[in-house]
DNA sequence: CACTGTAGCGCTTATGTTTC
DNA sequence: GAAACATAAGCGCTACAGTG
């Protein structure tokens, strides 16, 4: 066997490999997040050759630095994650990863702000690679669902400049899509039949897809059921948007800080004015349904359903759905190949429904 | 301060469609 | 027919906001 195996001994779902190099890639908001680069390495039934090291402290905190020989896992079987550097194997001129203080990408200012993780690319619209997610995010399934438009065909068109915001996408034609690399008559036809689909969208799906900082799904969702229009929220204050279940000053000043800005006023309207609508939203009803006050988790795989398909089911009978396994859960639903969440709740006795329980407490009310 | 939940980043394989 | 690309599906980790 080689020395390591012998000197550290590790987990079989453990393995050993190089940081070739250390990245850091430039998120939506303009978030660094360093990624460690690997030599390919087979780990639990897959080659891993990136995994996210989160934020700088991490960095440090761990010690990885590159040309460091390292032990990965997956996370729950999943998630790829250095584990830990093997310290006898550092070269000695290895040096610690430094923060950058220009954004790799665009070489704006890269700002810290005290007390926070997270490092930002100062660029916001003028930093192409902030551009690039901001539109990946836009197009994304769960917010206006433009198909087709994936990373490679935004990166060309922010690229050419032909498409600097998300209006920008409503006035692309037939023969600019044709023309970009691996786009043909056919394709360039679907994309351009996809993006005139997405005009069509929903008040949270919008909102959710204009990347406002903090403001996700969840967020989105309850936002455009307080408000029940884009023009209500625009006009509303910091202390009014905090009545909103969950969003307190920070998350309020960060929706106030994006309708305030002049830039992105003119992208909204732009937007309508390219004919894209989204209905008014009923203000919330009281819940009625047989499930209100009831909060469930889903995990792992059902088999007669989608996890949204049952998503819905549950919100249509007034439960909430989280991500996350608490005390505060009433049920999990434990579907195949459930994983970590699973254990969790069986840790916090929280009822664990299998598929078939859970249907017959869909079906207990009715429909 | 403890707890809860969300956001946002990231990972993989499998699969289907279109381009080249 | 191979290569490229997008999508679908699922979940982990950290940070941090919100709450009481």
């Amino acid at each position: 066997a080689p020395r390591w195996a012998i000197a550290h001994k590790f987990a079989p779902d453990e393995a050993l490999t190089v940081v070739r190099d250390i990245e850091f890639q430039v998120g939506r908001t303009g978030a660094l997040t360093p990624v460690a680069r690997l030599a390919p390495v087979f780990v639990s039934g897959v080659t891993v050759s990136n995994v996210t090291l989160h934020n700088i402290d991490e960095v440090h905190r761990k010690d990885v630095r590159v040309g460091d020989t390292v032990v990965v896992r997956r996370a729950g079987d999943v998630i790829p994650e250095v584990v830990s550097v093997v310290p006898d194997r550092r070269r000695e001129d290895a040096r610690p990863v430094q923060l950058p203080e220009r954004c790799p990408v665009c070489g704006s200012r890269v700002l810290r702000v005290e007390g926070e993780a997270v490092a930002r690319c100062t660029g916001g619209f003028t930093c192409s690679a902030q551009r690039q997610e901001a539109l990946r995010h836009f197009a994304s399934r769960r917010a206006l669902d433009i198909e087709g438009l994936g990373e490679r065909m935004i990166e060309q068109l922010v690229e050419r400049d032909q498409v600097k915001s998300p209006a920008d996408l409503y006035a692309l034609t037939l023969p600019q899509l044709a023309q970009l690399e691996r786009m043909g008559e056919k394709s360039a036809a679907n994309l351009l039949a996809a993006i005139e689909k997405s005009k069509q969208t929903t008040l949270p799906r919008l909102l959710y897809g204009l990347g406002i900082r903090d403001v996700g799904e969840a967020t989105a969702l309850a936002l455009a059921r307080h408000f029940g229009s884009l023009e209500r929220l625009m006009s509303a204050d910091e202390r009014t948007i905090q009545q909103v279940p969950d969003v307190g000053p920070v998350v309020a000043a960060h929706i106030a800080a994006f309708f305030a800005s002049e830039e992105h006023l003119r992208v909204i309207k732009a937007l309508r004015d390219k004919g894209v609508t989204w209905p008014d939203l009923e203000p919330a009803p009281r819940s009625t349904g047989s499930l209100t006050g009831r909060t469930f988790v889903i995990t792992g795989t059902l088999s007669s359903m989608t996890r949204e398909q049952a998503q819905e089911a549950l919100t249509a009978r007034g439960a909430k759905v989280t991500a996350s396994v608490s005390k505060k859960t009433s049920y999990i639903v434990a579907g195949g190949e459930a994983g970590s969440k699973l254990a969790r709740a069986e840790e916090l006795g929280v009822p664990v429904l299998n598929e078939q329980q859970f249907l017959e407490l869909l079906g207990s009310d009715g429909g």
